[in-house]
DNA sequence: TCCCAGGGAGGAT
DNA sequence: ATCCTCCATGGG
């Protein structure tokens, strides 16, 4: 007699023939990048749950073999009624993971630049993931200010536990999704503070949320102004400076030019391009957007990386 | 007790 | 324009 396998679950792999150039889905996966929070851990795997066309998801990755050659197995749920097609997710894999950037051009385009090109080997396979909810994006990167990437995830899944939509998978797990502005707009400040311990950040994140429910800020839109056009309307926010500006364009709205400088970067290329002198913030940002182009972005990403590792090992924790 | 965390607003020069 | 200080909270 046939047993009846549990169909619900669906699975296809993805190698390195889908994928322009090399990976390494941990290194991306546990970069602290803000575009989404980060992706849990079960074993050997990463899972993330998100809504992909309005039906909620849960999928499931882990890789094999090298950051060349590999395999990564994708496994996939969906929630109760709803069905996504396996060229779906695969969509959504592609943008989530930054599967078609051609790192093996941004790796040779600027190989001569020994500072950047020193970062290229051990930080191989490393990709920018882009969000697929601008106002996650926005929220998560202003939850990233001045804050550990450890308490800012912790806090925006409190986001989610508290107002967020539950979701029921039919393996019988359970998660909340990211919530909605209108879930937001209508708290006061104190209420979400005291609820998620975000500090003095719940007035921009219930100030924002406020604009976008009355349609005073159309994130949709911004994604189709130039840079500077977006950075100067983002700015106008309560709470969102250049460096949560440039995160919200480069991890939310995938524009690849958009370098946050943070204090580490600020010092980073400071003292690898600029000796001795000390340039402003916004003169490093511009400086790396005029260096590097459309891949400042990248290169923003690889310097991090590299010097958080060397200061702290592997995945940038206290020593 | 002090310092820092992938900063930013409001104020004084 | 550039330089201060303060901001909530948690972890080292």
């Amino acid at each position: 007699m046939q047993i009846t396998p549990p169909k619900q679950i669906y699975g296809f792999n993805l190698t390195e023939d889908d994928v322009n150039g090399s990976l390494n889905l941990e290194d991306t996966i546990l970069s602290a990048q803000t575009s989404e929070p980060e992706w849990t851990r079960n074993g050997r795997s990463y899972v993330d749950v998100e809504e992909l066309h309005g039906t909620p998801i849960k999928c499931s990755l882990s890789q094999d073999g090298s950051v060349d050659h590999f395999t990564v197995s994708v496994q996939y749920i969906t929630s109760r009624s709803g069905s996504v097609s396996q060229r779906d997710l695969k969509m959504h894999l592609e943008q989530v993971l930054g599967l078609r950037d051609d790192l093996t051009g941004f790796y040779e385009a600027f190989s001569s630049d020994k500072s950047l090109s020193s970062t290229f080997a051990p930080l191989r396979g490393l990709r920018l993931m882009r969000g697929t909810n601008l106002y996650e994006s926005l929220i998560c990167s202003v939850l990233s200010q001045n804050n550990s990437a450890k308490r800012w995830n912790g806090i925006a899944r409190l986001l989610m536990k508290h107002y967020g939509r539950k979701v029921q998978f039919p393996d019988g797990s359970a998660s909340f999704l990211f919530p909605r502005p209108k879930d937001i707009a209508e708290l006061t400040p104190n209420d979400l503070q005291k609820k998620t311990s975000m500090g003095y950040r719940a007035k921009s994140v219930v100030t924002v949320s406020r604009m976008i429910l009355n349609k005073e800020l159309d994130l949709e839109s911004l994604v189709n102004h130039t840079y500077e056009d977006a950075m100067e309307a983002l700015l106008q926010l309560y709470g969102v400076g250049p460096k949560v500006a440039d995160c919200f364009l480069l991890y939310g709205a995938g524009q690849l030019k958009a370098a946050p400088v943070d204090v580490w970067i600020h010092r980073i290329v400071t003292s690898l391009y600029f000796k001795r002198k000390s340039p402003s913030r916004p003169m490093t940002a511009s400086f790396l957007r005029d260096r590097f182009g459309p891949w400042a972005g990248y290169a923003q990403l690889y310097l991090f990386h590299h010097a958080r590792r060397i200061e702290f090992g592997k995945e940038g924790r206290r020593a």
